[in-house]
DNA sequence: CCTATTCTTGACTGGAATTATCGGAAATGG
DNA sequence: CCATTTCCGATAATTCCAGTCAAGAATAGG
């Protein structure tokens, strides 16, 4: 399965909404401004902040000055958290979904497992604190800095 | 991208020439055997084939008693060099092919990059020749042979 | 040469998914 | 009340996917 734009765009979008909670904490960022920030068509947001409501992510106060907010901290929301909210687990076949279209003995599922295992062990260990971090260290121009 | 049904049917059908190149060597094998062996729709498959001709992963023989035959060893291709050639280098979002669609500091690209290469990975590590192994393990009912 | 077999190619189709856009309804703070 | 903002459903445009169809070209064997 693919990481479709909607995944693409909530990851960025959230990036931004961890960024506003770090200076201003508590306080309900409207989509708007993070359309506006990041370049970011503002109903398509609304249809993908609907979903990541639903899926737990966000927090949502709707009415003026409302808008949204991280539901957990952003160190504890996983991009996997995300791209499964909106696309579903990514998975490069339907065999690994228990659906393989031959039970028999086809050697073949078994790649297409691993595959989806390396897939999700490397979008489960990166959260947007992450994320928002490396974005720092890029804007900043400064190099990384290893402990 | 997504692994579709063309590298789904490529990657069984490739093993299934690999096991009958393993019992009758360098004759050539209808696809009308293999379709009929692994259940797969006849005309798709041509497409499938075609493609990986052009890709240099089999061999072809036409006319009467003609077929296709492995370009190499069935240990020496790939997962990625079947799923390349029919469905491209899998990369879960634009960003991987320096198609970013924020240049200035997108950190959530290294994610993209990261994930492609964790796929990428798995993929070039298991070759046709792995799968037919692993396939008779599975038929034979036998356990793995740990060497 | 003839013919059956097999690959080769390109066009085409029906359906599904993707990527939005539009219009309005409901809630809420001031 | 009213401006703001989330919420919700419908719909349109486009692209992708899986599979089919039809015709052509090469070859082996008789």
């Amino acid at each position: 399965m693919n990481i479709s734009m909607k995944s693409r765009y909530a990851v960025r979008a959230l990036t931004e909404l961890a960024r506003c909670e770090e200076t201003e904490p508590g306080k309900p960022v409207p989509l708007g401004d993070i359309a506006g920030v990041r370049q970011m068509p503002l109903q398509f947001l609304e249809q993908v902040f609907a979903a990541l409501r639903r899926a737990g992510v966000v927090r949502s106060r709707r009415g003026a000055s409302g808008g949204y907010l991280l539901a957990r901290p952003a160190t504890e929301i996983t991009v996997l958290d995300i791209v499964a909210a909106l696309d579903g687990v990514p998975s490069p076949a339907e065999c690994t979904q228990g659906l393989c279209e031959r039970a028999d003995g086809c050697g073949a599922a078994s790649v297409w497992i691993e595959a989806q295992q390396a897939l999700e062990r490397v979008l489960s260990t990166t959260s947007v604190g992450d994320l928002l971090a490396r974005e720092d260290a890029l804007r900043g121009g400064a190099p990384m800095y290893h402990i």
